[in-house]
DNA sequence: GTAGGGTTAG
């Protein structure tokens, strides 16, 4: 009790003397204190929990402002059981009818992941307040059903910033990235009722932007930021930095960069600098800004590695790879995630070191996930190696049945070997097991106006022209010499069947629209779903250099960049 | 004469 006291009067020097409800507020202020440095650091030996039994141990009464933070504590990291029992000690107390407490238990128990309770708790309060509102709201979000929360959204009797932070937040947590940009041009028609967007907002409209490649909306959101006289901190820069890099203009990302002075930038902020040019391919000068972070004296952590070690793998630096692996724990404490191993195995793999990255997915101490197989069914595929491709394909079908995947990159390398049978019996196992090929999806942003393009579609208003230019594309392209390479084609058809199918690849629809939509030497963005196909790859190469265009292809996983007959990558040829 | 709830990034 003496720590408690002098604890607490070096925050309030003037609490000298006795007070009635004294106890109960320096026990408050306890747990409030162990909450704030738990997440901070873990000097405390104590948990909030710990606290709290203390206090009923020295049969101090909670009230009103115990439970807030206590309930806090059980959300980073969740713990349901603790929670509960503190829920039932507020119904004990009589304390569990205070809005306050409501709000709490309801992002406790959404944390923990139990709507049903969180549900509970909001039905059995009678006149809900705007935060209990936006916790339940919030509740559906964590939980996954957007279309859920959208309609308690709908119902709120009113809404604030936080309201319509809250569920732009969830469109984009959940891949809804266009239903995130409809909602803010929504929130800002409403804006006259006195609604402004803040950080929070404008932070998930960014990162929306940045998925979808939609590079007008992002600068415009840029220019509004500006405009509101909201100041670009930590938070902002950051989203801008990943929004612009996400958007292919690498120049601007480092730009802002730049501007947010050396001070003021923390580790996310180098970490997406870093993963930025990493995508970019930009090797040396992403390694060249690990050092820089490290000699301002921020510390990275496991996010600045994975763009590291991201780099290296599209930089082909397997020897540095493997020494930022090292660094990573030897030097800088960091234990490596599944991912960073997913990292060394591309690398591995990418560079033909096939035996090397079995090697390390079979000595890897956690067990390999889908994407760790999957890079070395990846690297293995690249250099022909079909044994290895056979082993990588039966663990990711284990793994995830339901994978296409894998699937289609083993039905290509027995294209590519010309065995159709093995082609076809791959084709028959999916289709036996009903699993459908995820539909390449093309998004490119013309005027402002996003379109999507999918394969072989024909939804499009003005897909007659559309189809024409392509025509048109592909005669002046086979003028130039081109020939499909037709090796990826998963179908058995003949060679003409699989020459159009892949005339009809999502990201060369979305070139000839493009063509057919902008002005000569416009640069086109396109931000394609799965990776780019090698025949497309060529295609675009040869479209950059006959049509005089800067192309830009974002990939699942990297930026292409096409320029007089060119590819920014070294991954095909 | 003190204290409590709702939103952030990879």
């Amino acid at each position: 009790m003496r720590a408690c006291t002098k604890l607490i009067s070096s925050t309030h020097p003037t609490l000298h003397f006795a007070h009635p409800t004294l106890e109960s507020f320096i026990w408050n202020t306890l747990i409030r204190a162990h909450f704030q440095a738990g997440s901070r650091a873990e000097l405390l030996t104590h948990t909030p929990l710990n606290v709290f039994l203390r206090m009923r141990f020295h049969r101090v009464k909670p009230d009103f402002h115990t439970f807030p933070f206590l309930l806090q504590s059980f959300n980073s990291p969740p713990h349901f059981q603790s929670g509960k029992q503190i829920h039932a000690q507020a119904l004990l107390y009589g304390l569990a009818n205070d809005p306050f407490v409501q709000t709490s238990l309801i992002n406790m128990y959404s944390t923990c992941g139990n709507l049903m309770l969180a549900r509970q708790v909001f039905d059995e309060i009678s006149q809900p307040d705007l935060p209990s509102w936006n916790s339940i709201v919030n509740a559906n979000v964590k939980v996954g059903l957007i279309d859920v929360a959208r309609k308690v959204f709908d119902e709120m009797p009113e809404r604030n910033v936080i309201s319509w932070s809250c569920m732009i937040n969830g469109y984009v947590s959940c891949g809804e990235y266009k239903e995130a940009l409809a909602l803010f041009r929504e929130m800002q028609m409403v804006e006259a009722n006195g609604v402004r967007p803040n950080e929070f907002t404008m932070s998930s409209v960014l990162s929306a932007c940045g998925r979808l490649g939609a590079l007008e909306h992002g600068k415009w959101i840029h220019a509004y930021i500006g405009k509101c006289g909201m100041e670009v901190g930590v938070v902002l820069g950051t989203s801008l930095i990943e929004m612009y890099a996400k958007c292919g203009i690498i120049e601007r990302a480092k730009w802002v960069f730049d501007n947010m002075g050396p001070h003021n930038k923390d580790v996310m902020s180098w970490s997406a600098m870093i993963s930025g040019l990493a995508m970019y391919g930009h090797a040396e000068e992403c390694l060249e800004l690990f050092t820089e972070m490290t000699s301002y004296g921020v510390r990275p952590n496991a996010v600045t590695f994975l763009g590291v070690l991201c780099a290296c793998v599209h930089g082909g630096l397997v020897s540095e790879g493997k020494e930022y692996f090292r660094r990573m724990s030897e030097e800088f404490g960091i234990t490596p995630l599944i991912q960073h191993y997913g990292c060394m195995v591309d690398l591995f793999g990418r560079a033909g070191l096939i035996q090397e990255a079995r090697n390390l997915v079979n000595s890897m101490p956690m067990d390999p996930d889908v994407p760790v197989w999957g890079a070395l069914l990846s690297g293995s595929r690249m250099h022909g190696d079909i044994e290895t491709c056979e082993i990588a394909l039966r663990k990711l079908i284990e793994l995830d049945p339901t994978n296409s995947g894998a699937f289609v990159l083993l039905s290509n390398v027995y294209a590519k070997m010309g065995r159709w049978a093995d082609v076809r019996h791959v084709r028959d196992l999916m289709e036996a097991r009903g699993i459908k090929k995820v539909p390449g999806c093309s998004l490119v942003e013309v005027g402002g106006v996003l379109h999507e393009f999918f394969v072989g579609d024909d939804s499009h208003p003005e897909t007659k022209e559309i189809y024409k230019m392509l025509d048109e594309i592909m005669k002046r392209l086979k003028m130039e010499g081109y020939v499909g390479n037709t090796n990826e084609v998963l179908l058995d058809l003949d060679e003409e069947g699989r020459e159009l199918a892949l005339s009809l690849h999502s990201e060369k629809l979305a070139i000839a629209f493009c063509f057919l939509k902008t002005s000569p030497g416009t640069p086109i963005r396109i931000v394609k779903n799965l990776r780019i196909c090698s025949d497309c790859h060529v295609a675009i190469k040869v479209m950059s250099r006959v049509f005089d265009r800067e192309i830009v292809v974002r990939d699942c996983n990297r930026f292409h960049h096409f320029k007089g007959g060119l590819c920014s990558c070294k991954e095909y040829w």
